[in-house]
DNA sequence: CGCCGCAGGTTATACGTATCACGTCCGGGT
DNA sequence: ACCCGGACGTGATACGTATAACCTGCGGCG
């Protein structure tokens, strides 16, 4: 703190109650920017400051002083730059480096709770590496199709995108930029890396454990989405009840929303042929739709009808019954992707890791009525 | 998994031999930009591809080529920078310009839905003016405290927070960058606009409701979060109900989580002294909760309680009884944020709006228990 | 003695863009 | 005839940073 206009003067704080009963707030001109931080300095005036020349605090404030600047003067260039509040134009640096630690993840919408976590473990593991995440929710969340590149202000890295995301994928190859796919096909040679989770042992432990308690008409209230992850759920499904006989698969297809898994559930409920004794659902959300349903025809969840979710988000035990549900572990999930992503930047062979799930049970399954004939 | 070395072949070696062997593959000096798809087009090669300066081509695409560039020519430099797939590197840009075009969006943590849909909401219209916007999610969601500035990896033109995050605040107002303020007393003199939503007027429409029912003793299930906007709930239904003799109101401090909610309701419910006939929730999560914690005790909802959430979330649909809530409109929200922090950024003077929020009736209230007797 | 190597610096440069200042060529007003 | 101003362009420059290239003593070693 040496001169620079410093010391605003107490602000003319009102203590305590007195709110000014008319209160004019006129000064309506326009504030110049008078109070400090104007303009913010430079790496030119932290060399000044300290009496060396630009290119030392370059080398010093990047840690690459070890034989080229004595430790005094080092010293000395740290404390200016913290007296200034200097802090790097992250523009300048982009522009010169060629790079801009910074990621893009797609994904098909944040409303979402899934993404959201995903995010958040993608942004925490990348801020311990000194990146950024910015994200591009998907033409579904933020209006129509928009260039990916537009929307993220800083320019970019590489890519990190849900295959939920399918849409902006076009114009993302087409931009050459390093990709990480999360949830993809692990044949699908677009991507650097692929991070997927065990979505196939996930369904195989949800389907063994309605097996178990003695279900055997069991419906799939699907996502209606077109993506790989569900196109696996339902494959995983068929081929796992094929293995065991007697058993009866019904897809009918629903939509992402409580709404949709409500009235899903109702047709599935009330169709042809004997009723289910049991309802997969494709997410929490439909699931908990799928509850409602069965109450509205008068039946009990789980003593008449289970029904099961997936993804274990916080709906899960918000519910009653709670619902019995795979767990997916979205932060980790978003920590692997950019775990693959900084290893391909950093020009390194990437792992493509299959994170395994967990099936939680809980109210909602139960042994299907005793009155329920087996099928077939 | 083998060798990661193999697989190169015919990289690029023009295979017209007669190379030259004088000239061995040394050449030290410098890599000529050979591998076309390796760099991206800069605006000197749409020039050079144009046939025009460098300087021509930045007018044709930033619009001001009025007078200054013919018709013909400008035709040409749209359709170079078409063909060789030109995009403007914005790290350039933003040097050259001292601004990004991007807002930081300050928020609690990501993975409330309300949050998720602000952020949706300001991105939205953001992205209409060219903006881009980056989130800071608070410690709490993304590790120990770090400086926002390190977290966006762009520089920025302005901030957006959420009173919510107010620990972030202090480096936020250091940093001296125009600040937009969501849901903060309007008295607050750091921000350089507040947008509100009209919490005060939701609580009273829900306390109405629960009054006309004919409730007398209510129970606020708080939050626990030490900000702005859940001190008004709190000070706005007491003076609500202040103005109805014969009522009585509790608070319970909760949490945010369906398991604090479910904690809090069940001490409210089992306390000394008459039961509460009303639980009013900070938020849905928390209601949600306490509705469970009801029916552990035997009671029914709404019969012999009544409950009411805030947010208007997905889940509140999801619950059974669907939740009596307040409806915050999050998009909205998040855009009228944006468009106060680009009303600043143009220098004009910014609106201040408060939104309004609407009472939404569901299933989760009735009129108490008839076998009550009023309170004292 | 000559000269190398190294610590401790500085100067110059390039990244890609937007824009200012400067040219040139005209047609038309005085 | 002269100048003015507008249309049409181009060259130069600066934004702030990281780093290559260069410079200067100085101790040591053949």
């Amino acid at each position: 703190m040496t001169s620079n206009q410093a010391t605003p003067p107490a602000r003319s704080e009102p203590p305590a109650g007195t709110t000014p009963h008319t209160a004019p707030a006129r000064t309506p001109h326009r504030e110049p920017p008078r109070t400090t931080a104007a303009t913010r300095a430079t790496s030119r005036d932290v060399a000044r400051a300290a009496g060396v020349s630009q290119a030392a605090v370059s080398l010093v404030l990047g840690d690459k002083w070890r034989g080229r600047v004595s430790a005094t003067k080092a010293e000395a260039v740290r404390a200016a730059a913290r007296d200034l509040g200097y802090r790097p134009n992250l523009a300048a640096r982009s522009l010169r480096m060629g790079h801009t630690r910074t990621a893009l993840l797609v994904v098909p919408a944040l409303t979402t709770e899934f993404f959201a976590r995903v995010y958040t473990g993608a942004a925490r593991l990348a801020a311990d590496h000194g990146f950024g995440v910015v994200l591009y929710p998907s033409p579904e969340g933020i209006g129509p199709a928009r260039d990916p590149f537009d929307s993220a202000s800083a320019t970019l890295d590489g890519v990190i995108a849900s295959s939920m995301a399918a849409d902006a994928l076009s114009a993302l190859r087409h931009a050459g930029l390093p990709l990480v796919m999360l949830d993809s096909d692990p044949d699908d040679d677009r991507a650097g890396a692929t991070v997927n989770l065990d979505i196939a042992d996930g369904v195989r432990q949800l389907t063994t454990h309605l097996l178990t308690l003695g279900h055997r008409r069991i419906t799939h209230l699907t996502a209606g989405v077109d993506s790989w992850t569900f196109a696996l759920r339902a494959s995983t499904l068929a081929e796992t009840l094929r293995q065991t006989p007697g058993t009866q698969l019904r897809h009918h297809p629903a939509a992402l929303g409580v709404d949709a898994g409500l009235h899903a559930a109702h047709a599935a409920l009330t169709g042809p042929g004997p009723r289910p004794t049991a309802l997969l659902c494709d997410d929490d959300i439909i699931a908990a739709g799928a509850c409602k349903a069965v109450r509205r025809l008068g039946l009990r969840v789980p003593e008449d009808v289970s029904v099961t979710g997936f993804d274990d988000l916080a709906l899960a035990v918000a519910v009653e019954p709670e619902l019995t549900t795979v767990r997916l572990p979205a932060e980790e999930f978003g920590e692997a992707g950019m775990r693959a992503l900084m290893a391909v930047l950093d020009g390194g062979r990437p792992e493509s890791p299959t994170l395994p799930v967990e099936l939680v049970t809980r109210g909602s399954t139960a042994p299907p009525p005793a009155d329920t004939a087996p099928a077939s």
